[in-house]
DNA sequence: TAACAGTCAATATT
DNA sequence: AATATTGACTGTTA
């Protein structure tokens, strides 16, 4: 980070971006302490426009008209008939309290810690990206979907459960736990595929990070932030929270922040492997196959935090 | 360790 | 149903 804020020094400034007379690095601010000065491998996930993680956005952003953002967020929200709680939750990562707090009483950026100001960073990176209205309704139709499913990922789930309770009873002895008989679990429902293309989004490719000279990325981090419309990239992507196929694209995002994505190592071949099982199938080879059905399930679940949408 | 900042979850309002 | 308010909690800072 504190490479950055020089690049910032150096060369943002030169660059006259929107407002130059831009905090003065309070000392305190710009922490530094926290992160060790190991290179710490920060979670990819969380990469933005230009390869630059949010926090980097944040720590060379020039200095932002909260006010104004926020004025302009309110305005495309109501306009398009957003609400807060979706765009907190997928543009800004925040509850819908706290985006209602943020819009309506927004602190002046040289009173926000560069914590504070991130969510800022975010609504003026949203701001900027030209499609940022089209994906939110995107996320909105997704979730819509979504709660049709799973009131769908409910029955299947009151039928696993039966199976399993039928199994347990059946197989009583073996290991105790329960075997689960091969369910049907055709996982190839619509639910499942509609999301994974929604999060494709612009399907752009994991940036080059690394390459990235610092001199470029500062600068590219300003130019993203002006309100002028530019091509931008593309933004964050938050959190996405619900969103199960959201990063699968990329399959980054391990336990990064709010994105939690079941990393794609998971998707072992479980759920059909269940389903097509050889005649020949040994009471052996179906409790794998069971096993990875429910790993598989486990992991699903792993990457949602509402236990409502759990699927099973 | 008190003061502060940022959030959340619950719940009050619209 | 969406939005506003607020007490409690966590992590930081001085």
């Amino acid at each position: 980070l504190s490479s950055a804020e020089e690049s910032v020094k150096s060369l943002g400034e030169p660059l006259g971006l929107q407002t130059s007379g831009l905090e003065q690095p309070q000392s305190s601010e710009v922490s530094e302490g926290s992160q060790p000065s190991t290179p710490l491998p920060l979670p990819l996930s969380t990469l933005g426009p230009s390869g630059l993680s949010i926090q980097e956005m944040v720590a060379m952003s020039p200095e932002l008209d909260t006010y104004a953002i926020t004025k302009k967020v309110k305005e495309v929200l109501t306009d398009n008939n957003l609400g807060q709680r979706l765009f907190g939750e997928t543009i800004l990562g925040l509850t819908q309290g706290s985006v209602s707090d943020l819009l309506a009483r927004p602190k002046p950026w040289h009173k926000l810690s560069l914590k504070g100001r991130e969510p800022f960073v975010r609504m003026q990176l949203w701001l900027n990206d030209p499609r940022n209205v089209e994906k939110l309704m995107d996320m909105k139709r997704m979730e819509k979907k979504g709660k049709e499913c799973v009131s769908e990922s409910r029955i299947r789930r009151e039928l696993f459960i039966e199976e399993i309770q039928a199994a347990g009873a059946a197989a009583s002895g073996e290991g105790g736990s329960p075997s689960v008989p091969p369910s049907k679990a055709g996982e190839g429902d619509s639910c499942d595929g509609t999301e994974g293309d929604a999060a494709m989004e612009d399907g752009k490719p994991a940036g080059p990070r690394s390459l990235t000279p610092e001199e470029e990325a500062a600068a590219a981090a300003a130019k993203a932030l002006t309100p002028s419309h530019s091509p931008i990239p593309k933004d964050p992507t938050t959190s996405a929270a619900e969103g199960p196929g959201t990063s699968s694209s990329t399959g980054l995002g391990l336990f990064g922040f709010p994105e939690t994505t079941p990393s794609a190592s998971g998707s072992t071949s479980s759920s059909s492997s269940t389903s097509r099982n050889p005649k020949d199938s040994s009471l052996r080879k179906k409790k794998a196959a069971n096993l990875n059905n429910i790993i598989h399930r486990l992991e699903k679940a792993a990457s949602k935090e509402d236990p409502s949408e759990w699927e099973f």
